[in-house]
DNA sequence: CGTTAGCACTCAGTGTCGTCGAGTGCTAAT
DNA sequence: ATTAGCACTCGACGACACTGAGTGCTAACG
């Protein structure tokens, strides 16, 4: 529905607003080389885009700003998404052949990178634990009434708790527990573990052990394993640099946001497959009315697994983003395969 | 050295200027009822502080601001420390019944109560390990080449790593070494343990398991414990409410400063027992040159082991903080005596 | 002699005013 | 259909005066 001209015009506006962060008049885009209009008539086309809603005006004799509905059209319609830069591609690359001990370590790693080189704020998601299932159980006790319950999962996910284990019963009595535990849940879901374990465990154990009631209610506990440390940030004050958050109090929302990590983990749900653009007022949430969130998902052996995002201001330097959510998506994949291997 | 009456008066433009966050002048001192004087007097005092150096003039005709030698001198003789606020006391009590299931938990928990508070930006440096001992050591096989290395301390503290295993070595030997490693090693400080790994164990363990010399390597990594996560932040974003901070490039150097886990363990490194002040200029940091770091160390088993500190502008409540930090710092005692019982 | 009232002085903050310039919208000429 | 020209708008900026909080100094007071 856009002339051909237009599209031009919103192209050269929103390039310009991007790199400069002020109002572009009809002049600067009539200097630039590739649009070879006079200032006038691109202050016509300017002043039918704007009725169109694709660009505002601050105020009245002030050049014109990219509204949500004109940076939508320029990521559907106009923006070409060039190679990632050679220097960059090497930057991930490297980083990624550095030994890496734990899942976490990578995960971090990839926020990180995502923040260095884009200068944005990058938010990663990691893997969902629903496919992941028990590979190891065991309590080893540290003093005489309370132990550790550690679960290892079959992608060397480990996870620890403290519990309290009830007075009077012996040593011996919680071996057994432990063992009849692993020959029966080894290679059961994380999310079926508290089930299956009251079903089938229950009277099993209950021949062998006393108290095998209160000793299955302290391992609920443990097995409650929320997954609320999935959520890793990296270039949080990066936002800082950016023109638009100069004022203090956007920059408190903002870093309060980045705080609340169920908020943050409620704001990636349901992500569909694929990259993903949402655009100041098309995010929920209010304190990043004024930003834009790509986010990209990543599988695991073909199931999407986790989400990885880049949080900026709406004039955000959208190719090349996006360019390098996709690498970054597809080598993290790759990269985490090793673990579920 | 200072007369009563300087004192007095310190007193009144250290006690309004914390209020106000503003140059405090001598009428207003005047006017409240503490100091019967007139504003000439105050004001000729005020110039002989102002000599004397504890307080500043931002410029001619400007009230008077404290210097770092004036809150120095307000914390050492003036600043009387009252009890704690009742209601933050049972805030205080009631937040350490509830549950926690690991050590982190409380630690976070402790930084969590004293910034909400205070207002201000707490950290917490948990529990040194090097006192720990191993309590547990475990290898749990996830694919054909990696294994997840997984040890426990007698604090119940659970460490994890994810090892390449050598190939062909078969199950049957890295049980057996698993067994010889926890029957050498339990009780062994962790610092020890890779020195004791190599020496003691190494000669027994060659005799029963081939290729042992490429496992102790691989298992190296795994006792590698640096314990750079033992900080704890909390409130970093209230810093962005104080007055003194409304410059973003300011925050931005703080909040970077937050980041650098290393650097804020430097900074708290070799705190002398008991409650310790830092002022401004005093701190070695540039970023937080117009901050004060308020610490206090807290013991387990009557052994210092961590510090928990405050960090707010200089114009900061130092009676009510330095009161917190020595109730808090004592609770986390108890507390955390539980799990080294 | 310590204290205080009085006074001249300083200076950041604030509001007003005119200028400047980037930018627009409209009209008429090409 | 395009563009040159022109009047107009409006924020940004500097100059300016005014205000008021605060000071330092001096002289008077008890």
């Amino acid at each position: 529905m856009l002339t051909e001209r237009q599209r031009m015009i919103l192209n050269a506006i929103i390039d310009d607003y991007i790199r400069s962060a002020e109002p572009v008049g009809s002049r600067s885009i009539s200097k630039r080389g590739d649009v070879g209009f006079s200032a006038a008539t691109i202050r016509n086309e300017m002043a039918d885009l704007e009725e169109l809603g694709f660009l505002e005006q601050p105020h009245t004799s002030a050049g014109r700003v990219p509204s949500t509905k004109g940076y939508r059209y320029y990521v559907d319609h106009l923006v070409k998404l060039g190679e990632v830069n050679d220097s960059d591609l090497t930057k991930i690359r490297s980083f990624f052949t550095e030994k890496m001990t734990q899942m976490e370590e990578v995960i971090q790693h990839a926020a990180t990178i995502l923040s260095s080189l884009t200068n944005y704020t990058s938010i990663v998601l990691g893997p969902e634990s629903y496919a992941n299932s028990l590979k190891h159980f065991q309590l080893v006790p540290i003093s005489d009434d309370a132990a550790v319950a550690i679960i290892v999962t079959n992608t060397g996910h480990v996870e620890n708790r403290t519990i309290s284990i009830p007075p009077d019963m012996s040593m011996s009595d919680i071996e057994r527990a432990v063992n009849i535990l692993n020959t029966k849940l080894i290679g059961v879901p994380l999310i079926r573990l508290k089930a299956k374990m009251h079903t089938e465990v229950g009277q099993e154990l209950g021949r062998y052990v006393d108290q095998c009631e209160r000793l299955l209610g302290v391992l609920d506990d443990a097995f409650n394993t929320e997954d609320e440390n999935r959520v890793f940030l990296s270039g949080t004050t990066n936002m800082l640099t950016q023109p638009e958050f100069k004022d203090v109090d956007k920059v408190k929302t903002l870093l309060d946001l980045f705080g609340e990590t169920p908020t943050l983990m409620r704001m990636f749900a349901g992500q569909p497959v694929g990259i993903q653009v949402r655009i100041g007022s098309e995010n929920s949430h209010e304190a990043i009315s004024n930003c834009s969130l790509i986010t990209a998902t990543y599988s695991v052996d073909g199931v999407s697994a986790g989400t990885i995002g880049i949080l900026g201001p709406t004039r955000m330097d959208y190719a090349k983003v996006i360019g390098l959510l996709d690498v970054l998506s597809k080598d993290m994949a790759v990269l985490l395969g090793r673990w579920y291997k």
